[in-house]
DNA sequence: CGCACTAGACTTTTT
DNA sequence: GTCTAGTGCG
């Protein structure tokens, strides 16, 4: 296999296959070049691809892994282990569960709108008076702390709120297993647990994955790093890549720690370090250096690039959050005039709402724009309900469509008629949709009794359409919008529903595509693509290479990059955010910044205001600690008149 | 059951 | 300032 493209350090961490192998990859090095070309490598050096398994963390990175790795050596990578954490176990507790300390085949994955919806129940069932301590939200990041071993971090207001959390975790892990669901924590967790329980199924997989490659280590809670420590055990041929600095999840359980235990529990494992950057000019890396200097605990590592020099970084103190706009308006407009396509630019910030101001100037100034963020795709209430129809079509079982559908659009059934559906269904110990039948007319009104036998029909007749291979499967939409109904709700609010109408339809080609991707039965592949999209959370080909401007937070802008990059609102209060108060915390933030600055490849326009509006008052701001600590040097500086 | 109103919150969120 | 979840009334 040809390697020539790679510089030495690239090469090193490709071939150097057996053992365990840190790679710390800075910004900009080609970590995902590395990556793919390591399972090329193995796989050239006659490694079976079924005895490799690769992890990252976002469908995207995990998609674009398998594609690469295809095109390098040529075979089909659909069907490797090139997956997100959560995907790989969850394809292993499908593979491996028939019957499983309470849990069946075909169990259903739930995101968290449906865990709040349980723990809200469980809270209300308790009927105790309100008190802020008590709340579904609290509740479930407690949980989620537990399975996640976080032990440490819960902490308890008083013993009233631990006693009635206590009792809420049992009833939240009973309803799940009675509901045969698990959450996204369990995905992780009960795949370490089934290999804990069964002596078969660890074998099976410490013997198949003779190497495993761990992508964005620096992001593994400890759970993760949990599970692939027993993966590699036999074969302890592990390799991890990742960037300390660019280490910005911690809030949603990273352990930078992990890398520490990396070096612990493999004591011989080699380390590479990756520095040269291909992709920013040599003032941006120098400052991103700079900044991230600052933080303690590194390892330390320097990048460094052979690409020419350009303008440094120019920080702009403008005066109130609206001239912060229009200047960057006008760094747009002149730098589209000079030849850039407004899809070279991006502009970056700490919280969502900073991108308020720009809607109405980019109008004004008829520049196209996105702006990133919001709720995705296959979280939108309007998109999760078609679905639900079609699951529960295919699945009469499924409580959580069933739930979510019953009454939508609202057809006079009450929650105290869904709460009769439920007793019968434990009494007869069968789904809530078979329990209907089971519903006498005087039980419930006149209305509410036609009602389900018409919802019953709804869904007999999704099925009947799904089950005919004649019908064009994609056609099944219009059919769930047509008889249940939904269409007409829509249509209600004609304005502010056709976003809703076409983000429905774009289920049509969401369908169509999962038709080629999976293999089986039309009925098959819809199950397959259904049980997929709860652990989806865009549209994959949504992400355009289409003219226009990007409006994101450095969260969502981590692993991309841009000719242009602004940094907004780099003031503190803002970012680093007010929230962060420790070193801890602000040392995260500096992370963020990090990954901002490392995003730009040629120019970095860094702003902030001297006055802001924010939640409704005035904010009088200073510019960012992490900017205005820069060296002189550093930075080119300007004042706004 | 469904709408209208009010209180309160208000980083980041790969799954 | 704006969005949300939760309450109360028709």
């Amino acid at each position: 296999m040809d390697l020539s493209h790679l510089n030495k350090e690239q090469k090193h961490a490709v071939m150097e296959v057996k053992g365990p192998v840190m790679c710390i990859a800075g910004a900009g090095t080609g970590k995902t070049r590395v990556l793919t070309n390591r399972i090329a490598y193995l796989l050239s050096q006659g490694v079976s691809k079924c005895n490799i398994a690769a992890v990252t963390f976002t469908n995207k990175a995990a998609t674009e892994m398998k594609e690469r790795v295809a095109s390098l050596v040529d075979i089909d990578a659909s069907d490797m282990w090139i997956s997100t954490f959560h995907s790989f176990g969850l394809r292993i507790l499908r593979e491996e569960i028939v019957q499983w300390r309470g849990y069946k085949k075909g169990f259903t994955v739930i995101d968290e709108e449906d865990s709040n919806k349980v723990m809200k129940k469980i809270i209300e069932s308790f009927d105790i008076p309100k008190t802020d301590c008590i709340t579904s939200k609290i509740f479930l990041t407690f949980v989620s702390m537990e399975k996640n071993k976080q032990y440490n971090q819960i902490v308890f207001d008083n013993d009233y709120q631990e006693e009635w959390y206590r009792k809420a975790r049992k009833l939240y892990d009973a309803k799940l297993l009675a509901a045969n669901a698990m959450d996204f924590d369990d995905l992780i967790l009960n795949t370490i647990e089934l290999l804990n329980d069964s002596e078969y199924v660890l074998k099976t997989y410490i013997e198949k994955f003779q190497y495993i490659l761990i992508d964005e280590f620096q992001d593994t809670n400890l759970l993760q790093y949990e599970l692939m420590t027993i993966l590699c055990q036999k074969h302890k041929n592990i390799f991890i890549v990742g960037d300390q600095d660019q280490s910005i999840y911690s809030f949603r359980g990273a352990k930078i720690g992990n890398i520490d235990q990396f070096m612990k529990d493999y004591p011989d494992y080699k380390l590479i370090k990756i520095e040269e950057n291909y992709r920013s000019t040599p003032e941006i890396l120098k400052l991103a250096n700079d900044v991230i200097s600052k933080n303690t605990n590194r390892i330390d590592k320097n990048l460094f690039t052979s690409k020419d020099s350009k303008q440094k970084p120019l920080l702009t103190v403008c005066n109130t959050d609206n001239s912060e706009v229009e200047f960057i308006f006008k760094e747009i407009l002149r730098l589209t005039g000079k030849g850039y396509n407004y899809s070279d630019i991006a502009i970056m910030y700490r919280s969502n709402y900073l991108s308020r101001n720009f809607e109405s100037t980019f109008k004004r100034y008829k520049v196209p724009y996105t702006i990133y963020g919001g709720i995705s795709y296959f979280a939108r209430k309007e998109v999760k309900d078609i679905l639900a129809y079609l699951k529960l079509a295919i699945n009469f079982d499924d409580k959580f469509s069933f739930d979510r559908i019953i009454n939508v659009p609202a057809r006079k059934i009450s929650k105290e008629s869904t709460d009769k559906i439920f007793v019968e269904s434990v009494r007869y110990d069968v789904s809530m949709f078979k329990a209907i039948d089971y519903i006498e007319s005087n039980d419930v009104s006149k209305q509410c009794y036609e009602s389900l036998r018409n919802f019953k029909n709804i869904i007999y007749g999704i099925k009947e359409f799904i089950s005919n291979e004649k019908n064009d499967i994609k056609n099944v939409i219009d059919v769930i919008l047509e008889t249940t109904g939904y269409l007409k709700m829509l249509s209600s609010k004609k304005e502010e529903n056709d976003q809703k109408l076409l983000n429905i339809l774009e289920l049509k080609n969401v369908i169509r595509e999962a038709m080629y991707t999976y293999s089986g039965t039309v009925i098959e592949k819809l199950t397959q693509m259904l049980e997929d999209t709860v652990l989806k959370t865009d549209l994959d080909n949504l992400d355009d290479n289409d003219n226009k401007v990007k409006l994101m937070t450095y969260h969502q802008a981590k692993g991309l990059e841009f000719p242009i990059v602004f940094m907004m609102a780099t003031e503190d209060g803002v970012f680093p955010n007010g929230f962060a108060t420790n070193r801890f915390e602000l040392e995260e933030e500096r992370r963020i910044c990090y990954v901002g600055i490392t995003r730009a490849k040629e120019r970095l326009f860094i702003t902030c205001a001297k006055k802001r509006f924010m939640y409704g008052r005035v904010a009088f701001n200073k510019p960012s600690q992490f900017i205005s600590n820069v060296s002189e040097s550093l930075l080119e500086r300007q004042v706004q008149m």
